[in-house]
DNA sequence: TCCTTCACG
DNA sequence: ACGTACGTGAAGGAA
């Protein structure tokens, strides 16, 4: 069996690197981004191949044989961008500390080393493979030597491999042939100046026919006229030394012992701690395992696991009694694992408690079938609810999640550390407790992932059980641990009260709006969903008939092709795959084609189907309810989200899709009380803004629109026509979201002049808010980030961009975020208002629904009138502003009434 | 998994 | 010349 050489491009490696992964670096600002891509590359390699010996080589600055030759062409190569250049020393000392042979020599450049090498040691039987994103590597491949190029994609990294028969099916000619082949065309990147007017093709030709450079010079004239045959002619010596230029040397002056090259493992203790200098966190966990380098946190040696139901209840008397405490429940698919608690920073333990949720959507009941030796989850849960309400600070994650699975009244001592991380940077897609580790406690632990791989707790902690502990005891203790800075943080933030005042007392407001959930009737969701199915069945014949052939509706490829190519209709705009489908540009094809209102008529009636009627049905659980989850930590601008379902958009500007909320229902003897603040983004910003016109403007007129079209186009108010209110309505959506002449042309289906006249016009009459909206953007530039009327923030780095698109963007979310951001905290006070009045006067109606400006409470008939009251009176006074906050109220007996 | 489309505020 | 309105979540298709 021969043995395996792997030889790497260190420059053009790291290069490729460097450019397929953008901005990463470390906490320090250290740019790691190339060095990080090299590793992902490296290790890749590696796995596929597992060869016996490794080298890496590097060109080295001083100027190199080929290079002092032709100094001329070779001597303009960009210089590296400073963020690349400081990753080469790291890169080499990474190498170094995995003990990795390296090779660099003056005089050569890497190629040349590479090519030496590799040579010698296919020479002696060996396998090599060559690893470069640099093309002119080809040359190089034969039977025994394979080229391998590594190509970023989103999707990951893929590898284009090459031995001399791949070269000669990918380029027609052989590896020593390709050398002439690049000599003829030439690479600007590289400086090889190639023969004028002949590219790849002519090259190609040439060469396949010839051989050579030279012997295709020796039969120039029997080549056809052409301005390619004079340009080589003229140009031939040049041809000559762009042979030599890209000609890599196979002999250089080296000595290379294979030996000195032999792999070991690259996972020592001092390539660990320049992983851990570097942070990267996923690299970690390759060293697990690793007995030389197995380094556990600090945190990690006071870990333990209590199986004995006496210890447990000893650590939970001991909780009860503590200051300070943090738990984080282990639970996954409706399986309960037990419970992590960290009393100190050196007393964390795992609870084992195993049970099964009855219900995964309801964990408050569970059915245990265990061991006899474990605390029973009963218990556990008693003891629990003890600590949460004993009055001192409980710190978690996910206080919510808890919540499910223990009754107790709101606690001003519970501490959701996700919340804290969540407000003082909102635009995180997570907050799992490795970052919060590295951001607010400067420690870096593993995360899951990098402990269990992807395995579920349940095979985990047989597989697994010392990385199971950790992964389940580290959450405990960040959270313990960080508590305290992230208190502090908000506090320097201005965020403090805003936290304490109406996001955590939100934890328990949407905790107990999940367990009410929102009675569905199931039945008629499914004759809704049937007489959908009887439409789109029809619509699809007709369609079908209409295209002249079957294909898939659903498919805006496929549709594409049929209306754009096959029917030849005119397209309106293009995506990045194809002709865009989407319904702004079918509406305007739909007048003229009947066909494309059909379709227009179908994708609507799939969608009801698909997300509403199928879609929902699938959620109602055994009590006859939906129950969404309140999301308290996706947004960036503090709203709420729902998901599965998501119940905040159910149809309702279509009539047919709005029938859907008739199957939404009160409980018996409950009619739906519905609340909906009117305009409150508009109001916000009259009143942020200060803008006395616009304040002046609410105080005198019902309809704001109307008024806005009356004082912006100079008409009286009664005279303002509908296109007029129509259109001062769009400008009025402009302005919240960040005013573009752009976006409100297309939604007016106006000129951009014709639109930017609005705006200016807009502006001339409400001063105050241009002048609000041009000081966010600013404060936006200055600070970086801004905030909402309640302190809440929001960063802004699209601003530091050099992409014009991306500021832009930057400008609008300045202008957008502090009043979404306002009315989302004005909503949230008026919820916990609303949620705690309905408790503290005893009655038995429950908030069930937010819609971002919307109320919905199942209210009992006999307290309809307190209900009301409470719905009004809490939601007008959220907030005072100098524009009063009117809220419109219907009832009904199912939620297509009462909106 | 990413993209497109579309439902809501 | 660029190619967008702000904020979400779900479904289905195409890789």
């Amino acid at each position: 069996m021969s043995k395996k050489l792997v030889l790497i491009d260190g420059h053009s490696i790291l290069n490729r690197a460097y450019f397929g992964i953008p901005n990463l670096s470390n906490s320090e600002g250290l740019h790691t981004n190339a060095v990080y891509g090299f590793l992902n590359i490296l290790f890749r390699i590696l796995e596929e191949e597992q060869p016996d010996y490794l080298t890496v080589a590097f060109d080295v600055n001083a100027p190199t044989f080929r290079h002092k030759m032709y100094a001329d062409y070779k001597g303009t190569r960009k210089p590296m961008d400073p963020e690349l250049r400081e990753q080469v020393p790291l890169m080499k000392e990474m190498l170094k500390a995995m003990g990795v042979k390296i090779v660099e020599k003056a005089g050569y450049e890497a190629d040349d080393l590479l090519g030496t090498i590799a040579k010698r040691c296919e020479a002696q039987g060996m396998q090599v493979s060559i690893v470069s994103g640099d093309r002119d590597l080809l040359q190089l491949a034969s039977e025994q030597i394979k080229i391998r190029i590594p190509k970023t994609k989103k999707t990951g990294t893929e590898v284009e491999d090459y031995h001399a028969k791949q070269v000669m099916e990918k380029y027609s000619v052989t590896p020593e042939e390709f050398i002439d082949v690049k000599a003829l065309m030439g690479d600007s990147s590289d400086n090889v100046p190639g023969v004028p007017g002949i590219g790849e093709k002519t090259a190609v030709k040439m060469i396949s026919q010839y051989g050579s450079i030279e012997n295709a010079y020796a039969h120039i004239d029997e080549m056809p006229k052409s301005k390619m045959r004079e340009s080589f002619r003229e140009h031939y010596e040049k041809a000559q030394f762009s042979k030599k230029l890209v000609t890599i040397e196979v002999h250089a002056e080296l000595d290379y012992d294979p030996a000195q090259a032999k792999l070991g493992s690259l996972y020592t203790p001092q390539a660990y701690e320049l992983c851990q200098r570097l942070e990267f966190k996923n690299m970690l966990s390759r060293f697990q395992g690793q007995e030389d380098v197995k380094k556990q946190s600090a945190a990690a040696q006071f870990f333990q696991l209590v199986t004995d139901p006496g210890q447990a209840c000893r650590i939970l008397e001991q909780m009860k009694q503590a200051k300070k405490s943090a738990v984080q429940l282990v639970e996954e698919k409706g399986v309960l694992y037990g419970m992590a608690a960290a009393v100190s920073e050196t007393e964390i333990y795992f609870i084992k408690c195993r049970a099964a949720c009855a219900d995964q959507d309801d964990c408050a009941v569970k059915e245990l079938a265990k061991p006899a030796d474990e605390i029973s989850a009963k218990e556990l849960f008693r003891q629990l609810a003890q600590i949460l309400t004993s009055g001192n600070l409980v710190a978690a994650f996910d206080v919510k999640h808890i919540l499910k699975f223990v009754e107790i009244p709101a606690q001003k001592q519970l501490f959701d550390v996700t919340i804290a991380a969540y407000l003082l940077n909102p635009l995180k897609n997570e907050y799992p407790y490795e970052d919060l580790a590295k951001d607010y406690l400067g420690q870096m632990l593993p995360s899951r992932a990098d402990l269990l791989a992807k395995l579920s707790y349940e095979a985990a902690m047989d597989e697994k059980p010392q990385e199971f502990l950790e992964a389940v005891c580290y959450p405990a203790y960040t959270a313990y641990a960080a508590a305290d800075v992230l208190a502090d943080r908000l506090e320097e933030a201005g965020m403090k009260e805003l936290f304490d005042t109406v996001e955590m007392p939100l934890v328990y407001t949407l905790s107990d709006m999940e367990k009410e959930g929102v009675r569905v009737e199931a039945d008629a969701l499914e004759e809704y969903g049937r007489k959908l199915k009887e439409r789109i069945e029809e619509l699809e014949q007709v369609i079908y008939e209409g295209a002249g052939e079957k294909f898939n509706i659903n498919s805006p490829k496929q549709l594409g092709v049929i209306l754009f190519e096959k029917l030849k209709m005119p397209y309106g705009k293009k995506t990045k795959t194809g002709y865009s489908t989407a319904a702004d540009v079918l509406d305007k094809l739909a007048p003229e084609y009947p066909f494309v209102a059909q379709i227009l008529e179908y994708r609507q009636l799939a969608k009801l189907k698909s997300t509403y009627a199928d879609g929902l049905a699938a959620f109602i659980a055994p009590d006859g309810r939906i129950h969404t989850t309140f999301h308290q930590t996706i947004t960036a601008t503090g709203r709420l989200s729902s998901a599965e379902p998501n119940l905040q958009n159910i149809p309702i500007r279509m009539e047919l899709g709005r029938l859907i909320r008739k199957v939404f229902l009160p409980r018996e003897g409950c009619v739906f009380l519905d609340a909906d603040y009117s305009q409150i983004e508009l109001r916000v910003l009259a009143h942020m803004s200060a803008d006395q016109n616009l304040i002046q403007a609410y105080k005198e007129a019902q309809d704001i629109h109307r008024m806005t079209a009356s004082q912006v186009f100079h008409i009286p108010f009664d005279e303002v026509t509908d296109l007029q209110r129509r259109n001062a309505k769009a400008v009025n959506f402009g302005i919240v979201y960040g005013i573009s002449s752009f976006g409100l042309s297309q939604d007016l289906s106006i000129s951009r002049k014709e639109a930017q006249d609005y705006i200016e016009q807009y502006f001339q009459t409400y001063p105050g808010v241009k002048a609000f909206l041009d000081q966010k953007v600013k404060e936006a530039k200055d600070t970086g980030k801004v905030v909402s009327m309640f302190g809440r923030i929001r960063p802004v780095p699209e601003l530091k961009s050099s992409n014009f698109m991306q500021r832009s963007f930057g400008e609008r979310v300045a202008m957008n975020s502090p009043i979404q951001g306002t009315a989302a905290d004005i909503i949230k006070i008026a919820m916990n208002r609303v949620h705690d009045r309905l408790l503290e006067e005893g009655l038995r109606s429950r908030l069930i629904l937010q819609v971002h400006d919307e109320l919905l409470v199942e209210t009992y008939q006999e307290e309809i009138s307190q209900v009301s009251e409470i719905l009004e009176d809490e939601m007008h006074h959220a907030a005072d502003l100098a524009v009063a906050l009117e809220i419109d109220m219907h009832s009904g007996t199912n939620w297509y009434e009462a909106k």
